[in-house]
DNA sequence: AGAGTAACCGAACGATCGGTCGGGACAAGA
DNA sequence: TCTTGTCCCGACCGATCGTTCGGTTACTCT
C-alpha cells in the first residue's frame, strides 16, 4: 500500500498506483475507495484521468498481452529448430513476466466475472496455444522426452514460470536479476532437478 | 454454477457447493446472493449452517490444509534418503492437490484481506518451508543439480505443482488419473523435459 | 394432540460499493 | 483582466454488500 505523491497524475502513473493495489488486494476485494487512498487523491478525481474501474483493468491488462505476444514476433522466436524457438520464449516469457510484473501478475488472476476479464482470459489462452503448437513441434521433432504428453508438459512448463509472480520481487536480496531467474528457469524446466548422470 | 438439489443441508455439503462459487467467482467477487442462487435456498437460510462467509473460507482452507500437513507425516515422507523423501512429497502433494481440488484452489488463491486469510498463508508458507529443508537436504547430498539455488529450485518446484489446480479436472478427457498426473510431475520436475542423452 | 426443534423464508438493517455532479483553485493565453 | 481548460474536491446517488430478525412450515418425540 505505496502512498504515492506526485504533482499531477496520468493515466499511466495513475494506472501504476492502480496495479499495485489490485495486486495486493485482489482486484474485486480493491474499491475506489482503496485506489483514491493509495493514489493521495479524492475518489471523484480519479474519474478525471479514467473512465472507471474497469478500464484500470483493461489498460494493465492490454499492457501484459502486448509484451507476451510482442515475443512471438521475436526472429529467435519464429526461426530455427522448434526446441530453440521454445527455449528462447521460455526465456523470454519469463523475462518479460519480471519486467512487466505487476501488470502481468494482474493478468495471471483474472476469474472472468466481467467482459474485460474475459477478453483477457482469451487472449491468455490465444498466448498460451501458440506456445502449445512449438512444443508439440519440438516433441515431433523428438528433441522432448515422450514419456510425458505434450498438452501436460505444455501446462507444467506454464506454471513453472507464471508462478514467478508469486514471489518474484525485482531488486530485492542476491543476485536475482530478471535474466538469471529466466535462466535457471530454462534450465530447470528444460533439464530437470536432478544430478545429471 | 451447479444449481444444488437436495432434501436439507449440512455445514459440509453447503460448504461444497460455495467452495465451487467461490473457485469460480474469486472469494471477493462472490456475494451470499450468488451462494443462495447456487444452493438453491434463500440467503438467510445459509446463516443457519454456518456462522458467515467467512467461516466458509476457514472450513474449506482447513481441510485442505489437513491434507497438505498430513503428507509430512507420512512415513515416506520422514524416512529415506533425503531426495526420495522429497520425490515422496512432489508426488503426495499433486495427488492431495487433485483429490481435494477446490479446497486447494481456495487456499492457492488467498490474498490476505480477512484474519481468515492471513492465518492461511502463514500456514501454508510453513508447509513449503518444511518442503524447502528436504529440497536443501536433498542438495547437500549431492543428488540435485547445483548450478540452480535452492530456494529458487523450490520455488519452482511449487509453481509447478500449484499450478495444477489451474487445468485439471477430474474425470475428464484421456487417461488422467491424479495418479497419473503426479507421476508425470515428478518425472517432468526431477529428470527435466528434454531428451536425454 | 401437543411441544419442541430443524430448516427455511421475506423483509429489512447499516455499511459500503462504483460512479455522478456542481463547483473551486490555479495556471496559461488573450 | 477575462476566459478557458486542467486538476481536484465534498456531497451525494441508487445498488448491492454481509448480516439480522421475526415468523412459517414440517417433521419428530412423547
Amino acid at each position: 500500500m505505496t502512498m504515492a505523491k506526485r504533482d499531477t497524475y496520468t493515466p499511466e502513473s495513475l494506472l501504476a498506483v492502480a496495479v499495485e493495489v489490485f495486486n495486493e488486494r485482489g482486484y474485486d476485494g480493491t474499491s475506489m475507495e482503496h485506489l483514491s487512498r493509495a493514489a493521495g487523491i479524492s475518489k471523484s478525481s480519479i474519474y478525471h484521468h479514467v473512465k472507471g474501474k474497469e478500464e484500470l483493468l483493461r489498460l494493465a491488462i492490454s499492457r501484459a498481452l502486448d509484451g507476451l505476444f510482442g515475443i512471438l514476433q521475436e526472429p529467435a522466436a519464429r526461426e530455427g529448430r522448434a526446441i530453440e524457438r521454445l527455449e528462447h520464449v521460455t526465456r523470454r516469457t519469463a523475462e518479460v513476466l519480471m519486467d512487466e510484473l505487476p501488470y502481468v501478475t494482474l493478468l495471471l488472476r483474472v476469474r472472468g466475472n466481467t467482459d474485460t476479464e474475459r477478453w483477457a482470459m482469451e487472449r491468455r489462452r490465444e498466448f498460451d496455444h501458440q506456445v502449445a503448437e512449438l512444443l508439440k513441434r519440438a516433441a515431433a521433432d523428438g528433441d522432448l522426452r515422450s514419456d510425458v504428453d505434450a498438452r501436460l508438459a505444455t501446462r507444467l512448463l506454464f506454471g513453472m514460470i507464471n508462478s514467478i509472480v508469486e514471489w518474484y520481487r525485482p531488486g530485492r536480496g542476491g543476485a536475482a536479476t530478471s535474466h538469471e531467474v529466466a535462466e535457471a528457469v530454462v534450465r530447470t524446466a528444460f533439464a530437470g532437478l536432478r544430478t545429471q548422470t
